[in-house]
DNA sequence: GTGAAAGCGCTAACAC
DNA sequence: GTGTTAGCGCTTTCAC
């Protein structure tokens, strides 16, 4: 196993000005460096990243903690960061909480990640206090995605926002009886999606001046699965709401699925808006406000490297851009789309 | 920043001792142990994996080498895998080739992952044979999942019989004009799939004596765009088949749509099968051929560790049973499904 | 622009 | 059952 010293030995030079050459560091002559750089890919020197981490302190390596991979969402961030990691040399270490209830845990509570990683990326999770106590005592840069947290460098987009541009869609539409499906406001699963969107949908049906009769309001769980139960209570009332607004496509699709289910036509019998644009959105033709997953990933990831990189650095709140796309799951109450 | 020697120097006795406590090996007294854990978690000593890595040459970390997080198949092995290293205390470092021509190359070809991780697992990718060749010069237990390549360790289903399961199918529906949705079977991106999968469909129109005019073989990449648009030209023919067979759930979703756009009623005037149960699956109504995907994730991890652990390891090969799954998007020819 | 030397924080071999 | 002693393979002062 060639080592820094093989190549050191190899252009008779010294370890240090091996590695200075190797890293790119300044104060190494052209010369030099092009020998050792030669003699290094000859002699096929590979260089211990637990070596380099324990003298420099540096692993090179950033944590990603995501709440479920299998979830289209968490996958497409996870691939732009991965993207901009690897182009500057990082490694992803990825930590799934999905599957073992205690992993969460595991993962915020002890420092486990103190040693290992540089920095900290961290998917649709708002941390505790208590976690968030952790995470800074890390002393490391971290960044979080999907929430919203006065203080620390985020990215995410406008929830409040994007729900209401779904649900104005609909309101626009001259639906009156509109419900939504979303996921708990509380508890340790409350980023800040499930309140936010919420929100933003009861506000835009205050200021329509619409009516808001109970039980119009159902949690999917932000599954499909969830989705679909929530849309088949929601179906299934005597006062059958005309329109549905989902907080995610995942939930939409439950709910097309479930308006199937009970023989109902959509958008005819009942229209249903989504939040996400998920890749098989096109696929249901679901009418549904997009987000930039993939450019989330990469914003994060830019942004902890730079805290990584620059002296000066202090926490980001960055929001990215919404926009509606409609197809054909939304339609005025009672017609096809024209 | 605690060391070990800070835990040492607190329960009054060696790292050499606190090392062996803390790893749980044998040889240290329960006494010893139990005041070891204690200091260590009053202290909050946490380890440095850098320095274990160096010093043991075992990091503790397993590659993870994918082709795209974001294809939900490859997300859920993802996931199995990571719920078994995370059990045996072991992280999983993602490398994911999407988006970067070149990674491909940087992974295999160099050795980067040599002194990095102490093995690797392969998704749905079939080495080259310099690819296989670093790969063993690694010195590290590989595990591929859906390829199959003797002398290796891998995990897959038997992707021809997976394929003569949906042809037989729709043959057994009355169907004679059967198209087939593929992929390359050449080039980089030849894992086993496409070819086997290929040569089940084929195997299975023969042994109906079905002739099988040219033409009805499409390339869909794989991906539900490509899907469509192989769809597309199938379903545009003169001859037009009342059967498609895709390779993949994400390929037969897009032929869904492609027979929605063209005014073609699915099961009545064209059938469609894929492979896969992909999450989505049910939401299509689609007749799939299911395959453990999420098992074959914990397999592979497990292979990997047992050749890590244990002393008389030898390659297996593992193949998982598939199911199928009969659901709206099949018929006999003609006929909505009774 | 380059080198010598001192670690980084652990584990492993061997001694007792 | 426990301690001593050498490193593991780099990076980083500090000299020159």
């Amino acid at each position: 196993m060639t080592g820094i010293r093989d190549v050191a030995r190899d252009v008779e030079m010294s370890t240090a000005t091996v590695s200075r050459a190797l890293r790119g560091l300044r104060g190494v002559s052209e010369t030099t460096r092009g020998r050792v750089l030669e003699s290094a890919q000859r002699l096929g020197y590979v260089p211990s990243p637990s070596a380099a981490g324990l003298a420099s302190g540096q692993t090179r390596t950033v944590a990603v903690i995501v709440p479920r991979v299998t979830q289209w969402f968490f996958a497409a961030v996870v691939q732009g960061a991965e993207e901009v990691l690897r182009e500057r040399g990082y490694d992803l270490l990825l930590y799934n909480l999905a599957g073992d209830p205690s992993a969460r845990h595991r993962v915020f509570e002890t420092s486990l990640l103190m040693k290992r990683v540089d920095a900290v990326l961290v998917l649709s999770l708002k941390p505790s206090p208590g976690e968030r106590d952790r995470l800074s005592r890390l002393g490391r840069p971290v960044t979080i995605v999907g929430a919203d947290l006065p203080g620390w460098a985020t990215v995410r987009i406008d929830d409040e926002e994007a729900a209401t541009t779904a649900t104005r869609h609909l309101v626009d539409l001259g639906h009156e009886r509109i419900a939504y499906i979303g996921g708990a406001t509380s508890g340790v699963l409350d980023f800040t999606a499930p309140s936010a969107r919420l929100a933003g949908y009861r506000r835009t049906l205050d200021r329509a001046g619409l009516e808001q009769p109970p039980g119009l309001e159902e949690d999917g769980e932000f599954t499909a699965a969830g989705g679909q139960a929530a849309a088949l209570r929601l179906l299934a009332r005597p006062d059958r709401p005309t329109a549905i607004f989902a907080a995610s496509d995942e939930m939409a699709i439950g709910a097309l699925r479930a308006a199937r289910e009970l023989g109902l036509r959509v958008p005819e019998d009942v229209s249903v808006v989504g939040v996400d644009d998920h890749e098989m959105a096109r696929y249901f033709d679901l009418t549904t406000v997009a987000q930039p997953v993939h450019e989330q990933g990469r914003v994060a990831a830019t942004q902890v490297l730079a805290a990584l990189t620059d002296d000066d650095w202090t926490p980001e709140q960055v929001i990215l851009p919404t926009e509606l796309v409609v197809r054909r799951t939304t339609s005025r109450p009672g017609q096809t789309r024209t």
